[in-house]
DNA sequence: TCTCTCAATGTTAGTGACTAACATTTGAAC
DNA sequence: GTTCAAATGTTAGTCACTAACATTGAGAGA
């Protein structure tokens, strides 16, 4: 259980999102991040799978699958997965939320790692469709309320990642009230 | 205003076609399907920007718009997206639908595509937050709004596209109905 | 302290999607 | 038939990512 290929990891993810902030994530090569970690362009691959990994990768699955689970089964799928997810982002500590804003203010502004993070979701979406199914929703349905939460959700991280007035609670339940509280 | 570069991109087009069936998309190269359509491989994406292209792009994005505008303004932003979009697809016709299955189902069966379809709809996304917010929707519930009916929309076709008994406005209703519809 | 061993890293070589700069051909108007 | 521009070819490159094999290093036991 050596902590020597954690403290890599952890070199490379810094050595990253220093040079994102310098450069920019598409003028930033995978190699040139191996280097200043002072490791190889393959270790770097070793650690992370594609470079986008740096920065979209959602350790919160658990948290929301459990959450939505916690919602009472009368509700409509919708409302399950939005109240969830309300309640799993709400757990989240300060630091980490301070850690997500920062890569997702990289995310925002980079069209590519736009595209990566609506196709990195799939996991979460896969957990929260799951999470409905056991609590009685039909398996169609379901897919469809995770993705359509999933989408909402992303959609107002984005943008509060990138407005700094505000906090993510607030950002979120905006977000979900469009789906959840429709009328007028 | 020669047909010559129009020839051209039928025949990569089909020739694409014919090789992702034969082997599928992820081992099919760009070079090799310039070399079937009797062209080089720098030809092949002077016609598509990318390899992706050739199956993923919404050529219907004003049909939508305008169907969307056309709803009554009274409507939440989730109602009238989605009943724009029912109507939007319901006024294509037939062939054009087959010939959507086809692509989706390539879509539906290789990961990488899904992803790119998720990213490529981020046009699609654009006009219905346009049509809405022209129709007194705020920004910012606009954006959320398209996102969750794109999201939702998206789903519901690479799910038809699989299943070939049911016809494409029973799925499009269906998956529009768990957000419109959602008592119980 | 020495060795042994396995994980972590390095090396080399390659594939495939794209891009840029410049040369060549083709088609159609005149 | 000449001309001009669009369409294609050529060449050369970058970069993300992968595979196969060699090497190093750090910790466990003698």
């Amino acid at each position: 259980m050596s902590g020597r290929a954690e403290r890599t990891r952890e070199r490379l993810l810094t050595a990253a999102l220093e040079l994102f902030a310098e450069r920019g994530y598409d003028a930033t090569t995978a190699g040139e991040i191996a280097a200043r970690a002072g490791v190889t362009e393959m270790t770097f691959f070793r650690h992370f799978p594609s470079k986008a990994s740096l920065l979209v990768d959602d350790p919160y699955d658990p948290l929301i699958g459990a959450a939505i689970r916690r919602q009472p089964s009368g509700l409509d799928p919708i409302s399950r997965a939005a109240r969830g997810v309300r309640s799993a982002w709400r757990e989240l500590p300060s630091p980490a939320v301070a850690e997500v804003r920062v890569r997702l203010r990289i995310v925002a502004g980079t069209p590519t790692l736009r595209a990566s993070m609506a196709s990195g979701t799939a996991a979460t979406e896969a957990v929260i469709a799951e999470a409905l199914t056991s609590g009685g929703t039909g398996r169609r349905d379901a897919i469809i309320a995770a993705a359509a939460v999933m989408a909402a959700l992303n959609t107002a991280l984005l943008d509060w990642s990138l407005s700094d007035s505000e906090d993510l609670g607030q950002a979120i339940d905006a977000a979900l009230d469009v789906l959840e509280d429709r009328h007028v």
